[in-house]
DNA sequence: CTGGTCTTTGAGTGAACACTCTAATTTGAA
DNA sequence: TTCAAATTAGAGTGTTCACTCAAAGACCAG
């Protein structure tokens, strides 16, 4: 992939999946399908992409930096940057985040690899969301911290959980709730 | 169905169905797998059931019922005994959870029926645990104590969810950080 | 222009899927 | 014991899937 045809055709085989993911679901996001929306044979795919997994991680994982408060993470971010990004994800890319869970809850036992990477990455979401509050509340002990950073991404994980199975669910709503009985607390 | 070799069998099938449900979630029960598992061949499984689809609804709202195992308990109950039930459903039928969960990640959309028996039986649980928070603490609003309610189910679920991904998960430590937080709240 | 690398073509592969069908076997009421 | 109905066996159907590969074409530095 050094000439620029190639790059173009990635990002195209990109946008394909991302549209039809939001419009057919992960069971309709086939090989043939990502290849006809971008106008490319299942040759150029694979010359791009070593497997379908591979693009619509990809797209996922792009979309999630994208909303992202702090991609260099420098521990700048707020409590509120944090959970208001969360919940932008979650009301902007719908069918993404259904395939975020998805992906990691279907992935569990049977790719260790994907599993241990979902478990990582929920221990830097905990650990921001843990600098978050201490950085609001600076008197607050590093493991109350930690034990409350990991309550609150709990619960966004339930809130996002339920999204998917009711997608009318007032994500925003309960999220501030979250971050009022959050400022109780403290 | 009218001898018991047939009932039989079809216990044997559902038995089945769930536990691959749970293992692999729908996209590995297959016909073949279940069968497999069941010692059974796809004839008899197409005497017994007329479609997959069948089986699986079968098991899923089985696993729909037993999260919530007593229900003719209204009105008694504390906030700790309904997050102590919910812990201790988690451990005990991990099975019917990761059906649970896993048929609301990648199922809901599929069936709206099934769908609405899910927001259905999340709104009971979540009054459930609001009476409870104002059994509790009577001079809570009443619409604080849905609204705290409500967060409950949702982190709960959320720690259920995290489970599914890492079996390793230590669920009652952390529902126990929730009843410690919301009791700090009031 | 040339030549090696990158890209595209598109038919083709094998596996997996839900489901069917007929014949053989087992069951249990009479 | 008899026999119709219930159950099981197991090969087979047609479709769809992710993915491959050899050959043809496009690109661009030198």
């Amino acid at each position: 992939m050094r000439y620029k045809a190639g790059l173009e055709t990635r990002d195209r085989i990109l946008e394909a999946t991302r549209s039809l993911i939001a419009e057919k679901g992960l069971e309709g996001t086939t090989i043939k399908a990502i290849c006809h929306q971008a106008g490319v044979l299942p040759g150029s795919f694979y010359n791009l992409f070593t497997s379908k997994e591979q693009a619509i991680l990809t797209v996922v994982r792009e979309a999630i930096d994208a909303v992202d408060p702090d991609p260099e993470h420098h521990g700048t971010d707020t409590l509120d940057e944090l959970v208001v990004a969360y919940v932008r994800f979650l009301e902007e890319q719908p069918d993404l985040s259904r395939v975020y869970i998805r992906i990691g809850v279907s992935g569990a036992g049977s790719s260790p690899e994907l599993t241990g990477r979902m478990i990582r990455h929920h221990r830097e979401r905990v650990e921001r969301f843990a600098a978050a509050l201490r950085r609001q509340n600076p008197e607050i002990s590093e493991t109350l911290a930690a034990r409350r950073g990991e309550t609150l991404v709990l619960a966004l994980n339930g809130i996002a959980l339920h999204k998917v199975i009711d997608p009318a669910f007032d994500v925003g709503w309960h999220a501030r709730a979250l971050l009022d009985d959050a400022a109780a607390v403290s």
